[in-house]
DNA sequence: GGCAGATATGTAGTTGTATCGATGGCCCTG
DNA sequence: CAGGGCCATCGATACAACTACATATCTGCC
């Protein structure tokens, strides 16, 4: 079960979700769990929370290194992961590589997870 | 990183958010990240959409093996973990154990994800 | 009480993941 | 163009997780 790259993007099109009536299949399960787990790391979680509260939105890696207590490439290893997952854009400007969140990216995992309004409220008593 | 028991109740309370303006503390990423990774899999993801398409919402173990493919302790265990985050509820009947989704558990999760200006506005049905 | 079926738990192997140090590439600056 | 700082990649290691088989526990029934 690796890490699915851009498989953010494909979902969020048929509006694949685990709470949409049908069960969804293996092949949407794996997709969407892939995504999920680029966000299930607490190191990752921060590093989005620290891009996202910096000044301009955007951050570089010499800025998140220190707030994580973890090493460069450890950081470098995260951005990579949550950029490969459509959660972060990478801009090069100089030396510097700037990350910043992907607008909608987050809020379509949690478009996913919501249910459809329920409206009729069929929970049968047993 | 192991899975986080209870921590989704604890977290909804403060609105522990990584998206809400302050950068969040290693704790609240961590217990975050445990209920994150509790859905970040895809036999765990298809067993919520099971139970949540099954006749009253609900379904013993035995009715989830054969879709899933997977040996009946597997199941049992991955149940355990969504039980243990606070997304399924168990009750037991006779000889059988009914799993059903915690109503408002996957819905705070995302709302944990919904950045702050889009919350509170209802998203719409599809 | 003892049997049978449904779940849960224990143990173990294989795979996946986080982390770091070392290294190499890139781009400014002097 | 040579040096230095920023970042990505590589290799290695320790730990966590998924899965299955075997076994234990629980419940209802005869």
């Amino acid at each position: 079960m690796k890490y699915v790259g851009t498989a953010l993007a494909e979902m969020t099109m048929p509006q694949i979700s685990p709470l949409a009536g049908e069960p969804i299949e293996k092949h949407d399960a794996e997709r969407l769990a892939g995504v999920l787990k680029a966000l299930a790391d607490p190191a990752r979680l921060r590093l989005l929370s620290l891009i996202q509260s910096a000044p301009d939105g955007e951050a570089c890696v010499c800025d998140l290194t220190a707030p994580l207590g973890l090493s460069q490439p450890t950081v470098s290893h995260h951005l990579r992961i949550l950029t490969e997952s459509g959660l972060l854009e990478r801009e090069k400007r100089g030396v510097w590589a700037y990350y910043r969140l992907v607008p909608s990216a987050i809020g379509a995992i949690a478009d996913l997870l919501t249910p459809p309004r329920k409206r009729g409220t069929k929970r049968a008593a047993r």
